[in-house]
DNA sequence: CGATGTCCATGCCGACAGGTTATGGACGCA
DNA sequence: TGCGTCCATAACCTGTCGGCATGGACATCG
């Protein structure tokens, strides 16, 4: 009997839910259209998997045996999928390199000519990741390797080497009253609203919130992006100030926001991370070699930011 | 990203098969689908997995990456599947009993009635098998347990109880020369043509052709049926004779088919099948208790087959 | 004790994906 | 050159999925 991993999701949703109303909604789905899918499952399976009521939905019997086997099916297609994806790029001598935005600004462009330089007929495939998904892409087999910004949650999964360490600063509104000042403490900006992101980010959203760095002090959000784009918006807006790195006052310049160098708080180090079983794939590594070289003779943000 | 096993199966047949016309035969489907199909998978993955030629369809590293993991992909969903199943029997008190047409016949319903009578609040679900699953349903988890007739292929992954034996005669058109006849030695049926299991049964339908016991004869087949329906009518239309256990004569008796004791050929055993993993489930060990109960204070066939 | 809120189920409709048949195009072979 | 064997494409039909609106059961609460 054949089956979509879709209904399969459905189904470990709503059993891990506990009811259909919520796990709808998680999966972005109507509450119709998910009654009628499981439905569909327990008819296709031939019994019942859950016990209506009006509380929610329990599993049966049959239905926690189910849930058991579910989440090693999904995980298995998954793996198959990306180790189908990784074959494929390799065989086509093409490097997916994922990045964060913000992550290695200008040096990324001298690290992806080193790369074409080091070998010759391989091409280096960008994809900007969300910062939603902070590992770029390394975490879930989208990229092979990926320039992201420490720290960030499941970093420990990945192997991980620190290119250079920048200092952080703060992006106001232009009309922002500390807009006029040269330097800022950060504790001026303890009670400030912040741009921030997304909650399932975790340490990384926390690092560059600074929030080990408020002595207790709560943080405000005043908004949550996931984008370069979005976050200038939101700050040009109003909506908040953000910490972000010397390098974003080049690469992300914008009118009705400026950038101001802080102190007190921890620079932000860059990095690059892979996963350890592709450590010692030869693009791989070669990638990683690039990174180090050119990060060792970088110029560096001596600019640093400012008016 | 979500999937349907059945464009697995189907990358798993054109992958063995090496060409999409005949995969789409085995499949049956028609050779456009699976061109869409394909492509699908293709585009869905986001690589190319086979390479076309005129001579087929060739895989492609990440094909080839693809292809080893989806058996085991399919083995776990049908895994999980039968689990999940056999969980919901038992959880309704129902034991799942597959049945070979024939297989025990009378004994059949005294097995059924001592089981109630050992088991009360438990139901034994009746599935009648095709010839074409010699199991009748436990090798595919499709039954907990079954009553089939000796030797099966794939018999030695279960564990069987051998019942009883039981004679085999002949079925014969009402018609046939030989219908006049008392017994009949089989050596005198040899080069008679004979109505058959299908092929993919083996050593099943060796048995129940006698081919051991041929002297290297080879065996005519004059038609292949896989229920009695068809056999009954195969041999009342003359497309062939075939041999069956004695009891045959008493629960398929039809007019135009005579049966008639046989020499010359090794009587049929019937037995009781199980997964060598359920043989410590109570509601098994009880069937089949109830099973060797009844064999062993069996009336056995002693009418016999004959006019 | 009716009003309300929270569940899940149902009916209806539009969109789309999968299947089928018929046909085209490339290529090797007699 | 004509034929057979592949796979690809086109046109069409149907079943399924998803969305919205709504119904029904039941608990909770002023």
């Amino acid at each position: 009997m054949d089956i979509d991993t879709r209904l399969l999701r459905y189904f470990a949703a709503v059993a891990e839910q506990g009811n259909l109303t919520g796990a709808a909604e998680r999966l972005y789905v109507s509450q119709p259209a998910l009654t009628k899918q499981i439905k569909q499952l327990e008819t296709r399976v031939g019994t019942a998997l859950f016990v209506r009521s009006r509380n929610g939905m329990a599993l049966t019997e049959a239905g926690r045996a189910l849930a058991e086997r579910v989440p090693g099916l999904l995980a298995g297609w998954d793996l198959a999928l990306r180790e189908t994806r990784a074959t494929a790029s390799r065989a086509a001598r093409v490097l997916r390199v994922g990045f964060l935005a913000s992550a290695a600004n200008e040096a990324t462009q001298r690290i992806i000519a080193e790369f074409t330089r080091r070998r010759p007929g391989w091409r280096a495939e960008m994809r900007q990741a969300s910062w939603a998904n902070p590992s770029a892409g390394v975490a879930d087999g989208e990229a092979d390797v990926a320039l992201v910004r420490l720290p960030f949650p499941g970093q420990d999964a990945l192997r991980v080497t620190v290119l250079f360490t920048e200092p952080r600063c703060v992006a106001l509104p232009e009309a922002h009253p500390l807009a006029a000042r040269d330097v800022i403490p950060f504790r001026e900006l303890w009670d400030e609203p912040f741009v921030a992101a997304p909650a399932e980010t975790g340490a990384w959203r926390d690092y560059w919130l600074a929030a080990g760095e408020r002595e207790g002090r709560p943080v405000r959000v005043g908004a949550v992006t996931d984008q370069p784009d979005e976050w200038l918006s939101a700050i040009a807006n109003g909506y908040g100030i953000a910490l972000a790195p010397e390098s974003a006052a080049r690469f992300y310049a914008r009118p009705g926001v400026v950038y101001r160098p802080v102190t007190g708080v921890a620079p932000s180090r860059v990095g690059v991370a892979r996963d350890p079983a592709d450590d010692d794939t030869p693009a791989v590594r070669d990638f990683v070699r690039c990174c180090v070289a050119v990060a060792s003779t970088a110029p560096g943000g001596e600019a640093g930011c400012g008016p």
